[in-house]
DNA sequence: CGGGAGGTTGACCACCATCAACTGCTGTGG
DNA sequence: CCACAGCAGTTGATGGTGGTCAACCTCCCG
């Protein structure tokens, strides 16, 4: 439990591809300060039902909301990776609609609500980072019903994979081609509507078409041109998250 | 083409849900006028990729937001009625990322978003209820995907009316039983990501098992509480926009 | 060495899509 | 006033996508 600033390094570079932050809001943003924490993989962060008043900075690892239904079945309804602020909609609702949860080991930073909002109240344009990023959210929810609700399973899987990828390539990682995804295939079914065995298969297609690489259960892309193909992939509904990508 | 003021008595209201408005507020949203328009069913009212300058306000009828696939196939990802503002979100993202169409006769009012802008910033708890909107409508997308992703036909099929219903009714209309819904069993399909033929089917055995009342191809509410626990509906991911229903 | 989590594969089946035909309204034009 | 077109709803037959169940494998880690 101490106070860090390296967290938000990626945070703020985060920020910055939605709008453009001068010097002092960059400080402002920078001097926060975050209790963390390391938690292990399937760890609650926030359970539905919840009142919350702490967001939560993810600062490494990988993190899912997800809801379920009466069967106890799973829906993921969003994943997260470092950088991420969670819960920034409990700034204006005070109870979890849906449940947090770590998918790998992860380090965490806590910040109270109070304290955000009085940086927000000072720094109008870091409010308005936050709303936008609120916003793209919501876009991506869309897209997500669109590709469970009338795409096929291949499809789906493969547009699941494809914003991943984006969106890590976009935080700035290597070369995204090159990174394993950190999914298991029941998380996977769990993002589509789909069951693990069905993940499994599909995947197994997706790299006979050549699109994906499979070695020991770890996946990586073969062919980004045709894997986005596939998934009928097209970026502009995460705006200013993910720039198009020119290359291969 | 003429202002109105009447428009947004319904806003008002909406609005004093989310976030209790002072005299002041009420008045500062009740000058705001707006371009009113009468539009046909089936309009567009915003096409996808569009760049957006203005906001939209719904008086009087219904519209939806969708999405299409490569093939063509639609998924409606939400439903709109009267007093809710359209496209709040391009308070901050110029692009539409969705369409936007009326699936009924309507009349709207068209509003200049730097005008609203300039009244969330003179009045920011006008602001806040706008932000709070829109997380809410997040909520909403969220509970969509569960239910897109993991029930089963008739469940959503049964959900997507409750959450009308619950909507309706919070909205001020009379009990929302003696209500016949506005929707094609095709717009249904495309909201719970079902063809048309099958939620027939679906609609039919809610009326067998006693939920809902079909003539000539309208339908009422039976049996609202054996529909809302046929649906797994409970209201809460709605947050302040629907007070949890006492009676029967 | 043993246990557990995740992955892989096959057999079987059910839910829902598809296709097609028919009905009943409603609005429109002759 | 009727004829007709078009849209929405209804129903049946048939089939495919993806679920379910089960067995087995691999890898990792204690």
């Amino acid at each position: 439990m101490t106070t860090v600033v390296a967290g938000s390094t990626k945070l703020i570079q985060k920020i910055n591809r939605l709008l453009k932050l001068s010097p002092e809001e960059t400080d402002a943003v920078a001097s926060l300060t975050f209790q963390t924490e390391q938690v292990s993989h399937h760890t609650l962060l926030v359970r539905e039902g919840e009142r919350v008043t702490r967001c939560c900075l993810l600062i490494e690892g990988y993190s899912v909301r997800h809801k379920t239904n009466r069967n106890g079945m799973r829906q993921i309804v969003a994943i997260h990776m470092p950088g991420d602020m969670l819960d920034l909609q409990h700034l204006l609702l005070d109870r979890a609609d849906h449940n947090l949860q770590t998918i790998t080991n992860a380090t965490v930073g806590w910040i109270e609500i109070k304290r955000l909002k009085k940086v927000m109240l000072a720094f109008p344009r870091i409010a308005e980072a936050f709303a936008r990023e609120a916003l793209i959210d919501a876009s991506m929810f869309r897209e997500w019903l669109l590709n469970v609700g009338r795409r096929d399973a291949k499809t789906r899987v493969a547009h699941l994979i494809c914003e991943f990828v984006a969106r890590r390539e976009a935080m700035g990682d290597m070369r995204a081609e090159e990174v394993m995804l950190p999914f298991t295939q029941e998380l996977v079914g769990d993002a589509t509507g789909l069951t693990s065995v069905h993940v499994n298969r599909m995947l197994r297609r997706l790299s006979e078409e050549g699109a994906l690489n499979r070695q020991n259960g770890a996946v990586t892309i073969a062919d980004w041109q045709r894997l986005r193909n596939i998934a009928e992939f097209d970026p502009s509904y995460m705006h200013q998250l993910v720039e198009e990508r020119v290359g291969s």
